[in-house]
DNA sequence: GAGCCGACCTAT
DNA sequence: TTAGATAGGTCGGCTC
């Protein structure tokens, strides 16, 4: 059905000349910009002095496939502070005029005005449970523009600044650490990705000459006026087709060298662009020089490394695509083609973004998390478009051993690149049009994968619905963390309920500083480690966390601050095993399991939907959404114990895990009391193991569905134990399980009594990602045999022969390389190993290809002395062919 | 060689 | 200016 099956996009709207109808578009992104006012259309407050007025540009597509460009106008930015002197400050209409006035002063450049007014509303703060439901006056400090908030803030930490007005103590401040992006979206009701409407009437379309940007639709609208559509339901549920351009360059480097964009040029650049979710795809090649014809392509051959840049560049503006793709585009081919064309002085070329006299730029950004570790990346900023790295997307959501595209497309496509050696590509390049013609197929396959990655794992489908659901624009899951989403759907929560979210200033040595542990988690059973030859039940809470938040109405506003819990009756309270006390929920119900009850709600009506719903795009949309709920309600308690996060309350994430400890506890002695000989059974039930949410039990039938019949009825009956929504659910069973100790063990997975599911392994080497493939293969092999063929016999033969064959060097090499994560900057590691050594060997070598901060970096370990350390003998294994015949057999 | 600790990665 | 949590196994380097 789509109308755009042309490399072109349309631009031609029949109504281009008026506002007659009403321009409803799916958003893509939201920008904080700069834009023309019109004085027709626009009405701003306070008028600027200048054309230039401060508005948010929507970008986003129609049902049509029409590109959209909406300036949004009249939002400004503000924060919000109290003092607990404020009664005073606010005692008079007069004193307050004083105080805006001493503000402005502060923040205020030259002739402008920064603070536009400063009102007393009433609002509460979500920390802490207050009985007063309709709060205390709060000042709403609205500025000018978003460069004045951090301002703003600053002034008001100082004392000093109001000494004037007789202020002795500094302002308590509140959401003056939310994006101007985000707090425009909260405020008019919008999430990420969602439709709106621009309504006939209410807007005003840009012409010829107004125009900012290349979109087929550009229009002014007030932000009064552009209508937010909910994303959950028709028929704003569905997605746009969005056009999607994936691309792959090559470079003639000089012989086995990396190529520098200094020197070396881009000789062939290879682009894809789909229609996503549909399934058409046009592509094009360009070269340098002459190329021979490739079916399905288009071959644009140029004459010039100038005239392939500008082609190629011209094209992305005629294509207009809402997305541009790419397998390491942020930090090779974007940020080499900007440099190349800056050396070549092609001074149009970085104008492909949507935005006509911005130019695309490159910059380095880095990223830290506890989880992720540290990364450090080019990222490009293409004004309207949405730049997304397929590697980026892959790195965080999947734990590869590495992240190639070749590797990453035989994963998940069971497919693999064109072999074209990099040693080969010049000479390809400087062969004829046939040898040209064969770098093209390879360089359009490089820029197809992408493509095809991107549909495989649902990443559009998927960002959208995660988008929505938080309510974060896209670009925030593409360069932010997790927290932002909580963060905005406890935003959104609070202000509906007219509560206010303090600003967490954190302190320069804080409490449980890096490294420490801020509070205790959860319990980890003894593993009674074994071969079990009768099956193992395996009983899980269903969202523990999730679920003990809501049962027990742990939230900021339900938290009664130590030493005033003598202000409510007992039974208005509940004390955790922390000691810490929350008011129960007919007091009020917290905003934290509000948002989980509705999260888990929603996933499970998605669910159910998916089940009766026979469209596959729409279905898609619902597998993401169900996913986007899931991962959104478990991140909820992950956001309170962040102590480096926008809003700690360790009282909530302590309580939370010590609930969860007493659960286990209480499953684990209710199952060893309960199932015994003296109450009937057949055998002394028996704890085997247990992690967090779930304990194994043996009941000691040999059966596999007497042991799921034992297993589901003790979930239900442990589940009556606790308060709803609490839920033990039976799983499966594993039969036969070998259970090393804690963290570690295999077993037959059963989840029906016909037949075994899979061998499910967890911790052991074979999972392990700093293991070479022989010691994976080889105690793969060795799990395979004992619990699958129970032959423990063989499984040991196996094992010697192994050995013999690595002792008699006939491993290949590619199954001893071990790889592993370079976690933070090499002059940050205490001790020395073998990666970080080899890191910086080949840093010496060649500064471009060194492993970077996040990388992982493979290597063998070669023969050595006695005197030898290790971690010396590391080599990459890419540069090994003369050292090939040292490598050490036995050290692995 | 014992024992501690840093580093990595995983379980939940 | 930015960042979900803690528990815990294994390995190798380092110190004595």
């Amino acid at each position: 059905m789509s109308t755009n099956q042309t490399w072109t996009r349309a631009i031609d709207v029949a109504d281009a000349a008026s506002n007659e109808t009403p321009v409803t578009f799916m958003q893509t992104s939201v920008e904080d910009a700069e834009v023309q006012a019109h004085t027709r259309s626009v009405r701003v407050e306070n008028s600027m002095v200048s054309g230039w007025v401060p508005a948010f540009r929507v970008f986003g597509v129609t049902r049509e496939s029409l590109s959209v460009c909406a300036h949004v106008h009249g939002f400004l930015p503000y924060l919000w502070c109290a003092t607990p002197e404020h009664a005073m400050l606010l005692a008079s209409e007069r004193q307050l005029t004083q105080f805006t006035k001493v503000l402005n002063s502060i923040v205020s450049e030259k002739a402008e005005k920064a603070v536009v007014r400063v009102e007393s509303l009433a609002r509460r703060s979500v920390m802490h449970h207050s009985r007063d439901a309709s709060g205390v006056a709060h000042l709403k400090i609205t500025l000018q523009r978003a460069s004045h908030i951090a301002k703003c803030r600053r002034a008001l930490l100082c004392v000093e600044n109001f000494k004037s007005l007789g202020l002795t103590l500094p302002f308590d401040l509140y959401e003056a650490d939310v994006d101007c992006t985000l707090r425009y979206m909260v405020d008019t009701g919008t999430v990420g990705c969602a439709w709106a409407t621009a309504p006939a009437k209410a807007y005003v379309l840009r012409t010829a000459e107004t125009r900012e940007t290349r979109c087929a639709i550009e229009l002014d609208v007030d932000h009064t006026k552009l209508i937010a559509h909910d994303a959950s339901v028709p028929p704003y549920d569905g997605i746009a087709p969005l056009r999607v351009l994936s691309f792959d360059i090559e470079c003639c480097a000089k012989e086995e060298h990396f190529p520098h964009p200094d020197v070396d040029p881009v000789i062939q650049i290879a682009s894809v662009l789909a229609e996503v979710p549909e399934r058409h795809e046009m592509r094009r090649v360009y070269t340098l020089g002459s190329c021979a014809n490739i079916p399905g392509a288009t071959v644009v051959a140029c004459d010039t490394e100038t005239a392939l840049l500008r082609a190629w560049s011209v094209d992305v503006i005629a294509a207009d695509p809402d997305m541009i793709v790419g397998y390491n585009v942020q930090n090779f081919d974007i940020d080499y083609l900007l440099k190349r064309a800056a050396n070549l002085r092609v001074d149009d070329f970085a104008l492909f973004g949507r935005v006509r006299r911005k130019r695309v730029e490159s910059k380095e950004a880095t990223f830290s998390s506890k989880a992720m570790g540290t990364r450090k990346n080019m990222r490009a900023t293409v004004d309207g478009r949405i730049v997304l790295d397929v590697m980026q997307i892959v790195q965080t959501e999947h734990k590869l051993s590495s992240y190639t595209l070749n590797h990453v497309s035989e994963r998940f496509l069971m497919e693999r690149k064109e072999d074209v050696h990099h040693s080969m590509i010049a000479k390809l390049h400087r062969g004829d049009r046939t040898t040209r013609q064969r770098l093209a197929v390879y360089c359009l396959k490089d820029a197809l994968l992408p493509v095809r990655l991107l549909r495989k794992l649902m990443i559009i489908f998927n960002l959208t619905e995660m988008a929505r659901v938080t309510g974060v624009p896209l670009s925030y899951l593409l360069h932010r963390g997790q927290s932002i989403k909580v963060f905005s759907q406890l935003l959104r929560r609070a202000n509906v309920a007219g509560m206010l979210l303090p600003t967490h200033e954190r302190s320069a040595e804080g409490e449980g500083g890096d490294g420490g542990v801020a509070y205790e988690g959860a319990t980890v059973l003894d593993a009674k480690a074994g071969f079990y030859e009768v099956p193992i039940a395996t009983l899980d809470f269903a969202s523990l966390y999730p679920s003990i938040m809501r049962a027990h109405n742990l939230c900021y506003t339900t938290l009664v601050p130590r030493g005033r819990e003598h202000e409510y009756a007992p039974d208005e309270l509940t004390v955790t095993p922390t000691g810490d006390r929350f008011v129960r929920s007919h007091v009020h119900r917290g905003l934290l399991p509000a948002i989980l009850d509705d999260l888990l709600t929603a996933r499970k009506r998605a669910r159910a939907l998916i089940k009766t719903t026979e469209d596959p795009t729409m279905r898609g949309v619902l597998e993401g959404r169900q996913l986007a709920l899931k991962l959104s309600a478990n991140s909820v308690y992950g956001f309170t114990g962040a102590t480096v996060g926008k809003l700690p309350c360790l009282p909530i994430s302590a309580s939370t895990t010590a609930f969860g400890r007493e659960m286990i506890d209480e499953t684990r002695r209710f199952v060893l009391q309960e199932y015994t000989v003296a109450n009937g059974y057949s055998h002394d039930a028996d704890v085997v193991y247990g992690d967090t949410d779930s304990v194994m039990v043996r009941f000691g039938c040999a059966d596999v569905t007497e042991a799921m019949r034992l297993g589901a009825l003790a979930a239900d009956r442990v589940t009556t134990l606790f308060p709803k929504p609490v839920q033990l659910e039976f799983e499966k069973v594993y039969h036969p399980y070998l259970l090393m100790g804690k963290k570690r063990y295999a077993g037959l997975m059963w989840t029906c009594a016909d037949r075994h599911d899979k061998l499910d392994t967890k911790g052991i080497e074979t999972v392990r990602r700093d293991n070479c493939a022989l010691v994976r293969r080889t105690i793969s092999e060795v799990l395979r045999r004992v619990l699958l063929k129970r032959d423990v016999q063989g499984s040991v033969r196996y094992v010697q022969e192994r050995v013999r064959d690595l002792l008699a060097g006939r491993v290949d090499i590619s199954e001893l390389v071990i790889t592993k994560g370079l976690t933070r900057d090499v002059s940050d590691y205490a001790t020395r190993s073998a990666h970080v050594e080899l890191a910086v060997k080949k840093r010496k070598r060649d500064a471009a290809t060194a492993p970077r901060v996040g990388d992982r970096v493979p290597y063998v370990i070669l023969r050595g002395h006695k005197a030898d350390k290790t971690y010396e003998l590391a080599e990459d294994p890419n540069d090994l062919r003369a050292a090939r015949e040292r490598m050490d057999t036995v050290e692995w």
